[in-house]
DNA sequence: ATTATTTCTTGATATTTATCAAGTGTTTAT
DNA sequence: ATAAACACTTGATAAATATCAAGAAATAAT
């Protein structure tokens, strides 16, 4: 688990070859390939450094232990979980009923400078379009 | 908060005058409009029982409570949150990967029961399809 | 029982997006 | 500086899905 202080990170699976790529993050959030956490397999999801990064990372172990000693370590985690399932709820919302024009410019516009530091095949995969595709978006919104 | 001991629940949301069904679920799931919980908003996602049903409920204050005064009981929630984010986690990947064929293959197998239960519009709303693109699909899976 | 309402299916067409292929630009390595 | 690798764009076509419209089937209401 690990807080980023500054630079771009990448989730992202590998299926049938192609790498799918689910969550991209920035300064100020955390990180935890937590499925693996979950069902205790050692490498579930893949994360990537797509630029330096300055990272404050906490293990496995340290985690739990301070689960298990400081009530307000396991609070605080707790509060952590119910807004990161919150955001990824609502992230599944809007991938249900809007169109991928919809997502892209509402990512553009919440995030523009994600367009200058992480490659663009991956915010495609994110939005759950093809590179060209995307590519043809950027042009159209304008 | 609810334990689901029988019957079918949905949650949605209703966007530009259209529901959007998002989560259905049936015996042995805990459910919770989570977000209301977090954001603190009095009805943030709807909840709808679509069958009769019995549920063990647990009010907001008294959770609280649990929370604070049961050790195990947040150790179990916290647990209960993990899980459903990586289940979500994994429902999201899915989303960006697969076809409608494909996830609507996968649940069928998984869920046959729903589609004897649950109103098929509420299925094609969760998968992302429109109803004529369901039962399209019914069809040629066979 | 009959009507009314809702739900599901089917067909025809339009729109969106993927795929394939080729080309252009940009970075990296030597 | 040049070549190699990588990233992005553009065009043509195919596939998937949405939309619109009408009808059939199932359910609820009287």
């Amino acid at each position: 688990m690990a807080f980023i202080e500054s630079g771009y990170l990448r989730m992202f699976d590998l299926i049938d070859g192609k790498e799918i790529t689910f969550w991209i993050g920035s300064n100020g959030k955390f990180i935890t390939s937590l499925s693996s956490f979950v069902f205790e397999t050692p490498n579930f999801w893949n994360i990537q450094a797509v630029t330096d990064c300055t990272l404050h990372v906490i293990d496995r172990d340290t985690h739990s232990k301070l689960c298990k000693t400081q009530p307000k370590w396991l609070e605080f985690d707790n509060i952590l979980l119910a807004h990161s399932f919150a955001l990824l709820e609502q992230k599944m919302l809007s991938q249900l009923h809007t169109t991928s024009q919809q997502r892209f410019n509402t990512l553009f516009k919440e995030h523009p400078q994600l367009f200058n530091h992480v490659p663009l095949q991956y915010i495609a995969s994110m939005l759950g379009i093809t590179p060209e595709t995307l590519s043809r978006l950027r042009q159209h919104s304008n």
